[in-house]
RNA sequence: GGUGAUGUAGCUCAGCUGGUUAGAGCACAGGAUUCAUAAUCCUGGGGUCGAGGGUUCAAGUCCCUCUUUCACCA
């Protein structure tokens, strides 16, 4: 255990957030978790630096520069600052904000990435990729769309398909274009870097499972063993925007290999302005602590990738990796049309004060990956009630009397049984916070509040005030209610700094340190004039500021915003502008053989969760057999004896159910479906459909 | 499709390794109080703990099936 003579020491960081959007209220959840941690730990005497930067590099940045007509840097410039003030008015308080585009992080990648060559740990591979002929470019997985191979649905990005959920390689695509250009991509042969994660796995077995991660996330990790790890590939072609690859002329690194040194680099530059040892945090053999806030998404980055890239250049490796959940707003996700996706800049516009939303996450958060959620009429009522209601309240009762009839003077009692309990939860509280256990922590200091507001009720200053000779006794009750109330600021602190220190100026003490919870406020101790402190939320604020985020749907036809953080190729590449889909001859069409088939038997499929087994009459000697994902519309009773239409000359296909001897078409998308097809009266099993 | 999570009062959430009549805050109803920018205190109503099955003397808590929501699939 560290004391204060010998503080721990102490890295900490939050995932940086790229530099091609604004903060939004998901992205604060984790820069709110992460810096009421590093506050509490600052609070207990230890020496914490808390580190970020935007990460800059990447093929979005760079188009979107360029539809900007300004240079990458001029925009990843601007960014800064915009991020730089976000953060800054959500007491968000970095030790150093940086940037993946700086010197330091193009040294510690191009090194790490030579110790790393040095390990006989890099090869190159050649590669078959899309390349996009009139942008002269390779096209990440999301800058191609197309029919998805599966369900045939149509403009689907390259890696996935948003109708029917089905993930496989853009070569697979049908009828591929180019997002960039529109233009068809060719497929190109190109020499690739990978990093050979594939002889990491023991490694990484072992630092998995050794209480670095949560529990739910180690299991999620075993996930990947099991499938055995494949290597990673660390180089784009030019253009791009990044650092070069050493000895590799027009190869870059991939962004996700040098985001993560940003943080090394972040540091770096922090060591320079402060005097701090760099080596000593991240020499292979450091004694120091090293802890990541990342969402869950990006898990995968920072506990196989990260891990190994360090463990093979030398480094030391994180102490433990903090993974939270996403932010759903009433109940689901941030949305555009329902004015949800909410920035921090226009929080800031229409609620003001930052504080409240400090205050709402952590009653929210808890140590595990569960997504919470912002329901905006609990925030309104809990901000209320808890802040103004019970805590505030507590000081706003009792100055007045202090003031008034005692010139500020406090003259506390010897031994206040209320003051004790409150006293007494500081360490329950304490572990709380560190266990990042804050809904936990913020219940039990509402309890005691409670318990202030008893106190004060029970003794009835204000009918002291109306009798003879009760003075001292009311200075006493007074006294000891401002005394809890101190003690509860000193519990909030971390999670309401700006509010603590203006309390710190009424009170007329030192900033609140953790150790404080052990002093007292003094008989003769003055205070200052009572001014109020905080102001409640009003619901109007809400709805304006819900009104203002809210976008014409058809305006803007809004991405899903599935990842708050994951960037570079899975991001932000909707906004890319869209082409028309490539017409197709008739004779393309005529080669889907549609027929129309009467289901005579449909039922569940066990272990399946969205499948149902149909068998469906074509006019053939036997029924067709057929998996179809339709298991989440329809009951399969209900389906028995319908006619709808099937592709029937589709290869069979092998599932882990069995063979699948055609496709039932369904509509669908974000609105609803899957809603299978039916013929007019008077069609009959096996007609053709053309 | 696979995997990891998730579903407890109107709302937001607690409920550790299974053990007395399932808890809190907000909201609601009644009462008290007036010091506090309508804050505070006391009392009360309200839940077949997503659905079904199983293990057990005993299950919100363990197992199975189905279902909701979220994430990941390099």
């Amino acid at each position: 255990m560290a004391t204060a003579n010998n503080p721990r020491k102490i890295l900490v960081t939050s995932a940086l957030p790229y530099a091609n959007g604004s903060i939004h209220l998901g992205h604060l959840v984790e820069y709110i978790q992460t810096d009421i941690w590093v506050r509490f730990h600052k609070m207990q005497g230890h020496q914490v630096h808390y580190v970020c930067a935007d990460d800059t590099h990447g093929t979005p940045i760079m188009l979107r520069a360029e539809k900007e007509g300004i240079t990458p840097e001029t925009l990843i410039a601007n960014v800064h600052k915009e991020h730089s003030a976000d953060f800054s008015e959500f007491l968000v308080q970095f030790d150093n904000y940086y940037s993946t585009n700086a010197p330091e992080n193009k040294e510690l990648s191009q090194s790490i990435y030579k110790k790393l060559k040095a390990a006989g740990k890099i090869s190159t591979k050649t590669i078959e990729q899309f390349y996009d002929p009139v942008k002269n470019m390779f096209l990440p997985d999301r800058f191609i769309k197309g029919e998805c191979p599966k369900c045939h649905a149509k403009d689907q990005y390259g890696d996935s398909c948003e109708v029917c959920g089905a993930t496989y390689n853009p070569t697979e695509l049908i009828n591929a274009y180019s997002a960039v250009s529109g233009s068809a991509p060719v497929r190109k042969e190109t020499e690739h870097y990978f990093f050979k994660l594939s002889e990491c796995e023991q490694f990484l077995k072992d630092w998995t499972r050794s209480g670095t991660l949560q529990g739910e996330a180690a299991n999620k990790m075993g996930e990947w063993f099991e499938n055995g790890l494949n290597d990673w590939d660390i180089s784009r072609d030019a253009p791009y925007f990044g650092f070069e690859i050493p000895d590799a002329p027009g190869k870059y690194f991939y962004v996700w290999l040098d985001a993560p040194i940003g943080y090394m680099a972040s540091f770096k530059s922090l060591c320079a302005k402060q005097g701090l040892d760099f080596d000593e945090y991240w020499a292979k053999d450091s004694q120091t602590e090293l802890y990541h806030f990342i969402g869950k998404d990006i898990l995968y980055f920072h506990a196989l990738f990260w891990p190994a890239t360090l463990e093979f250049s030398e480094h030391r490796k994180p102490t433990q990796i903090f993974a939270h959940g996403f932010l759903t707003v009433n109940g689901e996700k941030m949305s555009k049309s329902r004015g949800t996706f909410i920035t921090a800049r226009s929080y800031l516009d229409y609620i003001k004060n930052p504080e409240y939303l400090r205050y709402y996450y952590a009653a929210k958060l808890n140590s595990t990956m569960e997504d919470i959620d912002l329901n905006l009429e609990d925030f309104v009522a809990r901000v209320n009630s808890d802040l103004v209601g019970k805590y505030i309240n507590i000081a706003s009762r009792t100055a007045g009397f202090i003031n008034k009839r005692f010139e500020g003077q406090l003259n506390p009692s010897a031994n206040n049984a209320v003051v004790s309990e409150i006293k007494a939860s500081a360490n329950v509280i304490a572990e709380s916070y560190a266990e990042r256990e804050y809904g936990k922590a913020l219940r039990e200091i509402m309890r005691l509040a409670d318990l202030a507001n008893g106190f004060v009720a029970e003794k009835a200053p204000w009918v002291m005030a109306k009798q003879e000779g009760q003075d001292s006794a009311l200075q006493e009750v007074c006294s000891d209610a401002l005394e809890m109330f101190r003690l509860l600021t000193l519990y909030l602190k971390p999670v309401l700094p700006k509010l603590a220190g203006e309390i710190e100026q009424f009170l007329n003490i030192a900033p609140l340190s953790w150790s404080a919870v052990a002093t007292s406020l003094l008989s003769q101790h003055r205070i200052n004039a009572y001014e109020h402190l905080i102001t409640r939320v009003d619901a109007k604020q809400i709805e304006a500021m819900t009104e203002a985020n809210k976008e014409n749907l058809q305006a803007t036809p809004t991405p899903a915003p599935h990842s708050q953080q994951r960037h570079a190729e899975h991001q932000q590449a909707a906004s890319a502008e869209v082409a028309e889909a490539e017409y197709i001859s008739i004779d393309d069409f005529t080669k889907v053989d549609l027929r129309i088939a009467k289901i005579v038997n449909a039922e569940h499929v066990e272990g399946a969760e969205k499948l149902l087994k149909l068998s469906l009459d074509i006019g053939e000697d036997k029924p067709r057999q057929v998996f179809a994902g339709i298991k989440s519309a329809y009951d399969p009773a209900t389906l028995i004896g319908r006619l709808t239409v099937m592709v029937a000359n589709l290869a069979p296909r092998k599932m882990k159910f069995g063979m699948s001897e055609g496709m039932v078409l369904a509509a669908s998308d974000e609105r609803g479906g899957p809603f299978i097809l039916s013929p007019d009266e008077g069609a009959a099993p096996g007609m053709k459909v053309k």
